[in-house]
DNA sequence: GGTCAACCGGAGAGGTTCTCCGTATCGTAG
DNA sequence: CTACGATACGGAGAACCTCTCCGGTTGACC
């Protein structure tokens, strides 16, 4: 599904060298470890270094960091993506889109919050817009169904929910102190967006899977 | 208020040599500029340039960077904990913990969200763990009253609430892009708190005190 | 096989964090 | 007032990082 260049017009740009294309996977594979192991912040010459090429390379390939970034992530944006739309079809709507907030958590807190770091810090212009836009997306048409055939309170955005929810990843990764469990700060949230919580039932998540 | 060292024992520390707290005045003071113009992860090679001092002398003061950063933002945490204190008297144990909380937000989110970023990566044993620890015992103070004598939830914890208050400051800030209001977001999470939303009332602080 | 554009790699500039140690200064004792 | 020792200063410098530039190499096509 991830189609290297545009696929409508015409291509006037030939397609890339075999090396380029071998180089640029070799790229992404030595991010995804050491991201994984580091964090977001992690060294680009060591990615460099891990994949056998040099720092010129890297940079021509990802002029910036956050490109690598969303070509780390962008399997697991197709996944959540399409998961959205699976959940489109549903049946309980409030549900639905619970299901896919723990979903998007779950992405925001990979690798150490560099999703959640991605889809804050390189919201608006730089790295891909495309990416948050995706994901705002699929979450508004959740959220527009749990509010017509659901619960949801009509006065909770789109941009409300990716906030609170990048924010528990945020605040909950990297600490070496166990803090709260993510997916509980969320069922709180959810409480609210749901019109409060059941009585006797805590801010757990009574496995959303 | 801020005793320099330690107050019963026997004081076997001479105190400190004029010069050396000149200098760590300057630094702070340093700090306090550079930190609110280039945000919490300014250079601090820049911060000594403009204390006009040299590098050693700031990494001696200050041998990690969040040991700068508590220092900047001590008085801060003060005032929050005084207005904490303060707060435990008033008649509205809800509206209370409400109001405090909102200070706790503009805290965490002051200087391009230092203290949350503080509050979070500082947490355990790194930097000075007595300052998580004021506010804790700050907000357990309101939490319990609240449950008590308000409406709080019981299973909400005050590491919960902090973890979901530094998570939108976190979340808010630095993106050029305008997200959701600040305090908007915490009136949601309130709710939840507060046993859900009542209805016909948005996530506004409508104060009910 | 030859040609050329595309691509690679690494040297290097300029930034940062943090350390080390000779030197200057403070505070005090004489 | 002076001499002395502990304390603190400051900047040189090592190690690292990001990012650029350009000579050399290599793949793709004729």
């Amino acid at each position: 599904m991830t189609t290297e260049y545009g696929s409508g017009a015409a291509p006037a740009v030939p397609p890339r060298r075999l090396d380029a294309r071998l180089n640029r996977e070799r790229l992404v594979a030595a991010a995804r470890e050491v991201f994984a192991e580091a964090g977001p912040g992690a060294s680009l010459n060591e990615i460099a270094r891990r994949a056998g090429v040099g720092p010129g390379t890297l940079y021509r390939h990802f002029p910036d960091r956050t490109d690598l970034l969303t070509a780390v992530l962008r399997d697991r944006i197709e996944t959540l993506c399409a998961r959205a739309e699976h959940l489109l079809d549903a049946r309980d709507a409030d549900d639905a889109l619970r299901r896919w907030l723990h979903d998007f958590l779950d992405h925001a807190r990979a690798n150490q919050g560099m999703g959640g770091a991605l889809l804050v810090e390189t919201a608006s212009a730089a790295g891909d817009p495309d990416c948050r836009r995706r994901i705002v997306d699929a979450a508004s048409g959740l959220l527009d169904r749990a509010r017509r055939d659901g619960t949801a309170r009509a006065d909770v955005t789109v941009d409300d929910l990716v906030h609170l929810v990048v924010g528990i990843a945020l605040s909950t990764t990297g600490g070496e102190r166990a803090g709260p469990e993510p997916p509980r700060l969320l069922e709180l949230v959810l409480d609210a967006v749901f019109g409060g919580p059941r009585p006797g039932r805590g801010p757990r998540p009574g496995s959303p899977g």
